[in-house]
DNA sequence: TTCCGGCATTTCAATAGGTTAATCGAATGC
DNA sequence: GCATTCGATTAACCTATTGAAATGCCGGAA
């Protein structure tokens, strides 16, 4: 749904997280916000924004809400891949091999921009940082995927779900979506499941015992932690691997 | 190691694969070989080449061999989130992060190319397709990060150790290093455990359900796919994320 | 030749996590 | 107001995978 009408502020989020990942001029800024506004879009809870196989031709900002990336087997086993928070980039470059290898789905209905292809390098050429803060985000992106790796591969349940809790929070709160120690968490124990690669029985149970331990809260859609240090303990969180999201 | 001498030829897995990704020039391949002739290098098994949390100021093209990319938890437990096979690029802009969020390990002896990073940046700046061949490198290889995601996180011990062959395979394929159905596999069965999540015992269990099955032969670090279609059966291997390795 | 170390293999007991299915509450549609 | 659906929760049972430890194998060093 194409958004009609004033929506300033609606990339706050986008421009926030780009300074932080380079520190960008006022034009650079300006010219960012500008393609922002010229392709605003608003999708419900549960739509696909790109489905594997199918080419992609431009590269989306999410704004507001989240976006999940998941995979799927042949007999219904899905694993999301990761979560797209507001101010992260979709597909930035993924217009250059032919398919998607995932797909993409709102988990939340959200607000984002779609930047058409001549569009985005026209805007990446006119200016350095720009670009590099693109590729920044591409790179933090790898990152954040080999640390789901290490996850799934090697924590057990409980360090698993603590330490997902803990990587979205510290990748809320640079772009000003944490209030205190709450966030948002706007994600099915379904979706947790096939977030950190357990059944939703077991993940319940694990929720459970979280809670139990008093390390965290969460419902109605919100997360709070208790206690970040002893959750982040609890999840032997890795301490390189967001360092991009903290300015020197 | 510096490497002296002619060496002629060792360029040949990358520039096969970089023609793949995007078709290059005359001239880009001869700048592209230009530039990794300038800064040969080899190592042995088992050294580190980039250790996580480290700073890395350039760009590694790996010509023989295999390397590891790895984090290991506080306690030891260590996952191998992917391989680096002949003619892939170790870190394609990673200079622009702070510090590398893991570690790059040879895992027989190697030849790579180092760029350094003003090297680099001249280099994919002469050559659009170029740029455009070490950024498909970059998103092809996130690619492949989710792909193991969804390994680790909802396949089977078989299904995944059956996969990772299949993809090893596959990669290998384009650049000319299988040969039949062969290629090489020179990866100790800690380190297979450590790829695929599992522990040594079962993935060793695995690995001899498979040989009995009669899909692999696995000796002497080589491997053998028995019936390529009946493996990645076994693995429902997704037909999507090796894509960009074929031409059209 | 012998000793040694790294790797593969096997066994066996223990358990983390999966599966199935039933229950419950809240929200939604009619 | 009633039926329906969706998500969370619980229970009972089951099995895939782990962990520890011992054994075997092979190639290299002395």
């Amino acid at each position: 749904m194409r958004v009609q009408g004033s929506e300033a502020g609606l990339a706050q989020a986008v421009i926030r997280r780009f300074n932080i990942l380079r520190p960008l001029s006022v034009e650079a800024i300006a010219a960012l916000e500008q393609a922002i506004l010229e392709g605003l879009f608003r999708a419900g809870a549960g739509e696909d924004l790109t489905a594997e196989g199918e080419p992609v031709d431009s590269v989306r900002l999410l704004l507001s809400g989240w976006l999940f990336r998941h995979k799927t087997l042949e007999d219904g086993r899905r694993q999301i891949v990761n979560f797209v928070l507001p101010g992260e980039t979709c597909d930035a470059y993924a217009y250059l091999l032919k398919t998607l290898d995932h797909s993409v789905t709102t988990a939340t209905s959200v607000a984002y921009a779609e930047i058409k292809r001549a569009r985005f390098e026209k805007l990446i050429a006119s200016d350095r940082s720009l670009a590099e803060a693109f590729m920044c985000e591409t790179l933090l992106g790898s990152a954040i995927q080999r640390e789901w790796a290490i996850n799934l591969g090697r924590r057990a349940a409980l360090e698993r779900v603590a330490h997902l809790f803990c990587e979205v929070y510290e990748r809320l709160r640079p772009v000003g979506l944490v209030d205190g120690n709450s966030c948002s968490f706007p994600v099915t124990q379904m979706d947790l499941a096939d977030a950190t690669g357990l059944s939703v029985v077991h993940l319940n149970r694990t929720i459970q015992e979280l809670r139990a331990s008093g390390l965290i809260t969460l419902r109605e859609r919100t997360l709070t932690i208790n206690d970040l240090d002893a959750l982040k303990n609890a999840a032997l969180v890795s301490p390189n691997y967001l360092q991009a999201y903290r300015r020197d």
